[in-house]
DNA sequence: GAAATATTTCGATGATCATCGAAATAATTC
DNA sequence: GAATTATTTCGATGATCATCGAAATATTTC
């Protein structure tokens, strides 16, 4: 990752509604949700989750699907550990005590989510 | 950390002046830098690089003392790791093959470090 | 193909940000 | 205490940001 790319992710994520939604996703899993979902959970109008939706969609930190009249939005883990990885690359300096972060999301248990969202 | 705490920590990151310093700090360890040094290796007018270390003094990621006439910035590596933290929280919900992020100073092996830096 | 639903694009507004010259403050040196 | 060095405060400027109403687009349903 490099420079321009880490102040793209952490400004994306820099912003109370954009960091409230991002995590939201992360603890969706990678099925995601549709983005009337998170409209009506973090409570704003559609249009301006749109503008926080792209900003984070730029940034590579959420991708996006449709699924019949829903956009399905979902976070991009690597990209949050790619983040975390630049961050904490110089860090420590040979200190084997600083261990890398890592976000895997929880296996996948498609079926059960697929069905309930299509 | 509360979410508007991170929020302030990502936003002081999300500026390439600003990364490039607090990367510089993080590998300059405990001991810090004087302030003109970074400047000089920035290659930002001084006033301009206050404005930014203030923004990293309020987010708490930086320390300042004074030495003589030249005021010592250094990182504070325990508020990277709350927000590190932060961002994994709820990132694997129960998978263990999520580790936590660390970030610790090298055991403040001051000479050496000193030596290289002034 | 018209009505209904989900989301995006457009346009405008007030707010905050990054930058830098110039003057001010703090500490040292002679 | 005057000159020097290191950094901060002040004030101004152009740029980007977050917000939202209103209209437009895409998709499904009847």
């Amino acid at each position: 990752m490099r420079k321009a790319d880490a102040v793209a992710a952490l400004a994306a994520l820099a912003q109370d509604h954009r960091l409230e939604t991002y995590r939201l996703l992360v603890q969706a899993g990678p099925e995601g949700l549709p983005a009337g979902e998170v409209a009506a959970t973090i409570g704003l109008p559609p249009n301006t989750l749109t503008f926080h939706f792209d900003r984070l969609r730029e940034a590579g930190l959420v991708s996006v699907r449709r699924d019949g009249r829903s956009m399905i939005y979902a976070a991009r883990y690597d990209t949050m550990n790619a983040l975390l990885g630049y961050l904490t690359e110089n860090c420590c300096r040979g200190d084997a005590s600083c261990a890398p972060a890592a976000c895997v999301p929880a296996k996948t248990t498609r079926r059960k989510i697929r069905e309930t969202a299509s």
